[in-house]
DNA sequence: ATAAATGGTTTACACGTGTAGACATAAAGA
DNA sequence: TCTTTATGTCTACACGTGTAAACCATTTAT
């Protein structure tokens, strides 16, 4: 996986759209977000602009303008991010980590069960 | 706990040498910094100036010049930069969070037991 | 009492980000 | 073909952040 490039909160968003649905036209993306956000349409072209330049994502031509598709995976951002998150608050350690979580959101004892089964499975194939 | 204020990377290494040791001298905040940084005096202080703007830390005359203190609590910090990091990155949702986890980090059978004991005591408490 | 040292306050500047208008270009309709 | 319309590019600006020098006040040593 290439280094991630730093993608700010609003880029993401931008991220997220395009990772759920590509190669998508710039048309939709701006469709899409004006849903959820009240950016004006300029706004979220900047920000296309952007993530082109970060090497976030690429473009082909299709229709009158152009569609848009990521070149970084959607699962390597969230580990990079969760790597940055555990180092930034935690000095890296999992656990006090997981302690925090569990104490502050709410997590049942099933969801416990399972994610020993996961680290089985994950342990099972290393 | 009052609303936790923004701080930023730089003023999040000032506070955590505080909440190590408090009242501290803002000599020591410097030399403290300068043994992991290669931050000139003048920018840390920029930073202590900026946390007592945001309402972050608090001084008290000592000596020549003033001590500080903090404002907030570090758990209350950690606890809402969890928050924040869940949200943005999850959507707010724990398990897909601890199965990312799980799945690049390094954890321990033991781990997970400890986990679901601490999930016991607290439900218990409530 | 004056000078030196020590630590706090003000000012500065570049870069990323959120925000968006203005401008240009190409496609499509009249 | 000429105008309208859709879409992409350029320019702009304020604010936070990282970075730090310059300046000022107060204490301490001479």
């Amino acid at each position: 996986m290439n280094p991630i490039p730093e993608i700010s909160e609003a880029e993401h968003q931008v991220m997220k759209i395009v990772w759920k649905d590509h190669p998508i036209p710039g048309m939709e993306i701006i469709s899409e977000l004006m849903k959820r956000t009240d950016w004006k349409p300029s706004t979220i072209k900047t920000f296309i602009t952007r993530l082109m330049k970060k090497g976030a994502l690429g473009y082909e031509k299709s229709g009158r303008g152009y569609s848009y598709f990521p070149l970084i995976e959607e699962t390597d951002f969230v580990k990079n991010e969760s790597r940055l998150f555990l180092k930034r608050i935690f000095g890296g350690s999992l656990k006090p980590m997981l302690a925090t979580m569990v104490e502050n959101e709410d997590i049942s004892l099933e969801d416990v069960e399972e994610l020993k089964r996961r680290i089985l499975e994950k342990k099972k194939g290393e």
